[in-house]
RNA sequence: GGGUCGGUGGCAGAGUGGUCAAAUGCACCUGACUGUAAAUCAGGCGCCGCGAGGCUACGGCGGUUCGAAUCCGUUCCGGCCCA
């Protein structure tokens, strides 16, 4: 399949003629089924997935991710992650001991993105992590600071309030659009202040390479409580406690750092140090993963590029659309 | 049957004469998001009302009091102890 489709933009009179890279992304709350139907679009299509998870880029964090099942094979000499005869990009090749954040995953990503088009393939973003998401849809021009771990360990002393009106002498104006409460925010945003002086004003540029189609997966809220405790039922079965165990063993992580993943890999840990039964850890669990939910379709909501749909077929005829565009 | 402790909002659980529509946690609803984003954070959450405000509520009933979730009586229900 080509991919160099054509795009011409008018600019008063003057034609003018664009190349646009067309990309998919598949995206919805976590247990909607996204993964499966990149997987197929991609089978159909010609395409591979990029992974927009922001935990399923660790290694040996399989179960409670919902990574798909997958394995690593030499391909014309370079090492791919394939399920399903698809390749798929930025997923299971970090250490869980390492850290990988938005600014990692831009850059892998619109490389990941050119390598696929460079191939004659289409490529198909899939996740749940929709700030990664949006850095990629949305050009966001992050400012280049790097995180400062010391910095950042003498700051988490102070309140929020004394952090708040440290950013206040800083940067007035982002002050005023920053929540004075979220400690994360306020010390990120003094990070960058120290270092560039202000905080650069953010930037959506609409991406002049790339032409984006968004799909979004989702269901009742009911309907997804079910796939939730389906998918929580198998990964029990599967081992996801051990997997947290040897996760543990194996890197030595601390506990702490383990429940930073969030969800199951919070919860099993409460469970191994026998602050919670089993019933209850099943419980906590599917909760945090019912409000992880509800906190993808806060921020996907918002994006009213989004289309939604979850019927294969329906999805299908949409992205031939847009790639026939 | 006797004694004793307790019955509070969807749940758990504070409050023990006025500042109580009632702390806190969970659940639930809404939302934010500039390199931790599965993280982090905000608001709401008896009923009516845009609001001021009103109404109904701390097992039931009846008292005491200017005033009761809080004190007293009684009754129903539950836990424990003794029979």
């Amino acid at each position: 399949m080509d991919c160099n489709w054509i795009n011409t933009v008018l600019f008063g009179n003057i034609e003018i003629v664009i190349k646009k890279f067309k990309v998919v992304a598949i995206l919805g709350p976590t247990s909607s089924g996204k993964s499966a139907i990149a997987i197929k679009l991609a089978q159909d299509l010609n395409g591979e997935v990029i992974s927009a998870d922001s935990r399923q880029v660790y290694k040996n964090m399989n179960l409670g991710t919902g990574k798909v099942r997958g394995e690593w094979k030499k391909i014309k000499n370079r090492k791919v992650f394939v399920s399903e005869e698809i390749p798929h990009h930025i997923i299971d090749f970090r250490s869980p001991r390492g850290e990988y954040n938005i600014s990692h995953f831009q850059k892998d990503c619109f490389k990941a993105i050119n390598a696929i088009i460079n191939h004659g393939k289409l490529p198909i973003i899939c996740g749940g992590t929709g700030f990664w998401i949006s850095a990629i849809v949305d050009n966001i021009s992050l400012p280049q600071v790097k995180p400062d771990l010391a910095l950042r360990r003498k700051l988490n002393k102070k309140t929020a309030v004394q952090l708040f009106e440290q950013l206040k002498k800083l940067d007035i104006e982002r002050s005023r659009s920053i929540d004075c409460h979220n400690k994360v925010r306020l010390i990120r945003a003094i990070e960058i202040c120290k270092k560039l002086g202000k905080i650069p004003r953010l930037k959506k540029t609409a991406n002049s390479k790339y032409q984006f189609l968004q799909i979004g997966i989702d269901w009742p809220q009911e309907k997804l409580d079910k796939k939730i405790k389906k998918r929580l039922g198998n990964r029990w079965q599967s081992g996801i406690i051990k997997e947290v165990k040897d996760l543990k063993k194996k890197y030595g992580l601390s506990w702490k750092k383990i429940q930073s993943f969030g969800l199951a890999y919070f919860w099993i840990p409460e469970f191994l140090r026998n602050n919670i039964d089993e019933k209850q850890l099943k419980e906590k669990v599917f909760l945090a993963e019912r409000n992880y939910a509800r906190r993808q379709r806060t921020w996907f909501k918002r994006d009213k590029h989004i289309v939604w749909q979850n019927q294969y077929p329906k999805i299908k005829i949409s992205v031939k659309k847009f790639l026939a565009q």
